[in-house]
DNA sequence: GTGTATGCAAAGCTTTTGCATAGGT
DNA sequence: ACCTATGCAAAAGCTTTGCATACAC
């Protein structure tokens, strides 16, 4: 039976605060915020967990890597701001399956990932342009 | 100066011969058929080095991992075979980006990746299916 | 002959696993 | 009391790097 730790709940806390998908490391700099022994390995047997128990969705991104995001949402696309490195959860599902589908093949599912500017840092335009060129 | 070497033109002579995304273990299984001696760190030296140049382009596949293919073609989509395991570049961009794209963020790029199974699969579909659980 | 590219081995990363023990039930 | 989950350390992938030397020019 599976019990019920804090390490665990930690990191379920984490993705409740974050509300976006969040990389290993986020996830363990924030847990051990609450549970300060957090160990890498604890984070990752229990995002396999989560994964597992579909309270998590696991997510390759092409540019940032494994990231995981909460399941409960449906099937949507990845916005990646490239200014402030966040990626966002995208409304609606805008792909036409049938259309994008080669005669004679079967498509099962599919991952749209988009990558631009978000519409805060979008906003602050100039001065974001700066600290990304002083940092 | 960059000097020609016959371990980078077996590199170069595996994706002429393919026409398709291919892995390094792929890559470096066939370059060794042609440069029995080429190395790992041979085949990713010149990876790099050929992205660089702007011959191949590289992919972070969300189920495959890392693949490269011909730069020569404009952006298009891929088609992952999860029986034959094969990625296809599909012809046309189906994607509406406008549409896709939430009020007031900027997208300047995207990725699209579908799953599911190719037509030469699909008409194979029982042999396949069997020989798949033989293996 | 000069200097880049290679093969080999070692080192970095990220992720997984083994093991003793802390801690949930 | 039992046995799962944890922390720590080691190991297992994948990719990069250092170094002596092969080889392209």
């Amino acid at each position: 039976m599976k019990r019920r730790t804090s390490q665990r709940s930690a990191i379920q806390e984490v993705f409740q605060k974050k509300h976006r998908p969040l990389a290993i490391e986020e996830i363990l700099q924030a847990g051990r915020q609450i549970v300060e022994s957090l160990d890498q390995s604890t984070v990752y047997r229990n995002l396999k967990l989560l994964v597992k128990q579909g309270w998590l969705r696991k997510i390759n991104h092409p540019c940032l890597g494994t990231l995981y995001e909460r399941a409960e949402r449906e099937h949507h696309h990845h916005f990646h701001c490239r200014s402030c490195n966040k990626v966002f959860e995208l409304p609606v599902c805008t792909l036409n399956e049938e259309k994008s589908t080669p005669r004679g093949f079967v498509t099962e599912s599919h991952e749209v990932f988009l990558c631009g500017i978000c519409a805060s840092c979008k906003g602050q335009e100039y001065s974001q342009e700066k600290s990304g060129e002083i940092l």
